[in-house]
DNA sequence: GACGCCTACTGAACCGTTACGGTCAGGATG
DNA sequence: CATCCTGACCGTAACGGTTCAGTAGGCGTC
């Protein structure tokens, strides 16, 4: 019996080291972790469930900036993470019933994500950060995405800006690179952008911009080569365009690769926006709108584990800065004219 | 029973249904992920252990391009990925022995690592990046350091660098912020610092730079802004240095920071070298020595995961490249009459 | 010396699942 | 009609640890 491992002062200090003496002499390696799960009902480790390929959690900087502050939590709380395999052709749920952890934070996923579903039926607490949004009894941290933007566009609309275009990641299921259109934009199931692309929405319409006439590009790969990319789809079809927003600093960093490939100088010649406020693009100048990331991860985390008081839902909105920077400056004068000073 | 979750082969439709309906009806939220791992044998899950806190995993951009691959090869066999907490300030081994894993990486520990001993002692497979090296048994994946730092520190002395100074990582247990004096060095305990260091050792003793001459910087912390201090404590101490050679990318990103602030024109005015080829040392220009960090990860994974054969230990050393860029350059012309030409 | 209490230790039940062997019904075959 | 075989279904043991009730023995007290 291996109290001698957990409980030493049950024992007297002679036959715990006769115990532990056999122990070595038959190899026996110490107590298994998962028996004592079993028995304990805790596996000590958090699980993490992201919408995207678990590389992904590595790859980009805004998720790398969450999970710094989640990891922190756990760290101080003693627990483990554990990354949740998800697959992203083939839907596979197996992995999430898999998972022996004792809650889920789950990362930003589509609102009908089948992951996302599976989670809920595992009898652990969860904490959803992001999105989806106001999912009955699970806690939630996230910021406010639309008032964020909204700010941003009254900057841009501020400076005189009009003509607007906008870069945006994967809006709902489905493959698709290009403009968002009227259907799409009405079927969203990442509330995130849909909230996002409300705040840009309102801020244009103060000044008298009908959104329709917004040109909008979807990307499903979120990379600053598809923002390169769909910038160059958003500049060649509306080459009139003075402002470039984007829906993320990862799109915008490749929005601003394809401005400098194709000899326009930012913000002289266009203005280039992003959001999340990551390191890359404080680096580089980059107009955007701040939101504490590893603050986020660590208030996920901590709701998760403290958890004391599992009265009513807890939801907390962290603030949002727009942090102005060398990205964005006023319309050229001609441009001005042409929108209608 | 739920055979009817996992061979719903063995039974008939009719009786599956019927037992799915009673699950549901009495509120059975699926099967035990535990007691299943504990009568199976398998976890479905990698163990992960960093000598640093957990959250560095997401802070470090070498850590997060080799976790990165790493992820890959987890996602491709189906399998999780468990970051263990390591608590950096008092000794607590446990998290290794809760960790319900069927086997560990260990990611670049020291020799004496209490918590690496303890995974020792578990009965799984164990892949050991980087450090320590020629551990009785077990298999690793790592880069050859010394080749690829000779081939960097060739570089400098072909330019004709003759004064250069070391901005190195934690050299062994214990917080030494400062110089590395000759029994520091002599008690290694990272063996990668150790190779790294004999490399440019090996180089520099080639055109006759004698290695005692060299002023070694040391620090504890792993970060830009402790690469930044340390430059500062060099070039105060050893104004005639004319290249700086940090043994990674992240102190050299902050040997660059305070050479701007300290007027210092790159690589006019002084030289700054990296190792480990990350993005962000690309994007500035920095002369490094790369290494392939993903692949490293994929490789560390599959030869966990694969492990068909598993007669010896095997041992894969990936190439480095040397990345000449634009951080280094010719001392200036006095400099070289000063060291001898 | 009997009683009671406290400490040190032992044994058995239980956590929830899967693997495996046994039972039983029903159809095919001689 | 008896026998064999097959497939569906069910019961039970074991995985390895924790927990808790129970027991033995030592010692103090009246």
């Amino acid at each position: 019996m291996s109290n001698a491992y957990n409980r030493p002062d049950q024992l007297s200090a002679p036959l715990r080291a006769r115990v532990l003496e056999a122990a070595r002499r038959l190899g026996y390696p110490g107590p298994d972790p998962v028996a004592r799960s079993l028995r304990t009902r805790k596996a000590g480790a958090v699980g993490l469930l992201l919408t995207e390929a678990l590389s992904y959690a590595f790859r980009d900087p805004a998720a790398t900036g969450f999970l710094e502050g989640l990891a922190l939590a756990c760290e101080q709380a003693g627990q483990g993470l554990l990354l949740v395999p998800v697959s992203p052709d083939h839907v596979d749920v197996t992995a999430v019933h898999q998972a022996g952890v004792d809650g889920f934070v789950v990362y930003s996923v589509r609102e009908d994500d089948p992951h996302f579903l599976a989670v809920l039926e595992r009898p652990v607490p969860t904490v959803v950060c992001d999105q989806p949004m106001n999912v009955e009894g699970v806690d939630r941290v996230g910021v406010d995405d639309r008032a964020g933007m909204l700010a941003l566009a009254r900057h841009l609309t501020g400076l005189g800006h009009r003509r607007v275009g906008v870069l945006c990641m994967r809006l709902a299921a489905g493959h698709n690179d290009g403009p968002a259109d009227a259907e799409r934009l009405a079927s969203i199931t990442y509330p995130v952008q849909r909230e996002r692309l409300a705040g840009l929405r309102d801020g244009l319409a103060e000044v008298g911009v009908d959104w329709e006439t917004v040109p909008i590009i979807e990307r499903f790969e979120h990379s600053p080569e598809a923002g390169q990319d769909a910038a160059a789809e958003l500049l060649g079809a509306h080459p009139d365009i003075t402002a470039v927003v984007c829906t993320s600093d990862v799109l915008a960093l490749g929005a601003l690769k394809h401005a400098a490939d194709r000899g326009l100088k930012v913000p002289d010649d266009i203005t280039i926006t992003g959001f999340d406020g990551t390191p890359e693009g404080e680096r580089v100048g980059l107009t955007t709108v701040e939101q504490p990331l590893r603050e986020k991860g660590r208030v996920a985390g901590e709701m998760l584990l403290e958890r004391g008081d599992r009265n009513k839902p807890r939801h907390v909105l962290l603030p949002t800065e727009l942090a102005v920077r060398t990205s964005s400056g006023p319309p050229r004068r001609e441009e001005r004219f042409f929108s209608g000073w």
